[in-house]
DNA sequence: ATGGTAGCGCTGCTA
């Protein structure tokens, strides 16, 4: 199984890099972020000719998470597993069964600066998502705005203390991985710098300033079959990219 | 380089 998570930064500026990027990749499964848009705009029957089923949770303006699967798409969730979501709650959590696997499809806010509210708010939604998981996870990605360890970040002093590397953010991930969740790209690949989001400002993707923040977490039975992965950086290229390249997990199932 | 660009949507927020 292909699976792959992608933050595409406005599906309706880049659905047509989606499309594009679908015939060429060719996922089992993929996970959007930041889609922007309502539930009621959220394009099913472009996916559905390319042989997709779909699921999405949005709100309209701001954040947004959906699923495409090939290979089955069931009991769709969407929100924490705790709670009934409405209207005001954002969209930042969509969980649904693909080929056996219970895939959660990830936003994680974004924590604006260390010490905020905000940051505390991105804090207490990852205690949060691990019990979601806790309850019902095989496997999560997503856009975790976390870079695991330096490596994953273009100049570690230049962004030292700053929200994605802070102490307190990593350790919450570390929580996740502490329970039983695997990094299943650092399984695979130990270097550094394999970044999967770049600033739009500034020049930073073609000076490769970036960080790897888009991550895929399996339980360790199903981390143990990934045998392939990949940053595509070709779809950060050219004409109207996202600021995030889509990345993928090949799964020996 | 406390700047810079992109998306949404129409004013300034979010990232």
């Amino acid at each position: 199984m292909r699976l792959a998570t992608w933050n595409v930064n406005s599906l309706k500026a880049r659905l047509g890099r989606v499309e594009e990027w679908l015939g060429y990749a060719v996922p089992d499964v993929l996970c959007m972020q930041e889609t922007k848009l309502s539930d009621a705009d959220f394009p099913s029957m472009a996916f559905s000719a390319l042989g997709y089923e779909s699921a999405h949770h949005g709100e309209g303006r701001w954040n947004g998470v959906a699923i495409l699967s090939r290979v089955g798409l069931d009991d769709v969730v969407a929100g924490f597993s705790d709670q009934v979501e409405d209207e005001s709650v954002e969209a930042r959590l969509l969980s649904a069964t693909c080929a056996g696997v219970r895939v959660s499809s990830v936003y994680v806010p974004n924590g604006r600066s260390v010490g905020s509210e905000f940051y505390e708010a991105k804090l207490a939604w990852l205690e949060r998502i691990l019990r979601h998981l806790k309850d019902t996870g095989d496997l999560v990605c997503g856009d975790f705005n976390i870079a695991p360890d330096d490596r994953d970040v273009w100049d570690p002093k230049a962004v030292h203390g700053a929200t994605h590397v802070s102490p307190a953010e990593r350790q919450a991930l570390a929580a996740l991985l502490d329970w039983g969740l695997v990094d299943t790209f650092r399984e695979l690949y130990d270097e550094g710098r394999l970044f999967s989001w770049w600033d739009y400002r500034a020049g930073d993707f073609h000076q490769h300033r970036g960080m790897r923040i888009d991550l895929v977490l399996a339980t360790r039975p199903l981390a143990e079959r990934a045998v392939f992965a990949l940053v595509d950086r070709f779809a950060r290229k050219g004409k109207l990219p996202s600021d995030h390249a889509p990345v993928l997990v090949d799964f020996e199932i």
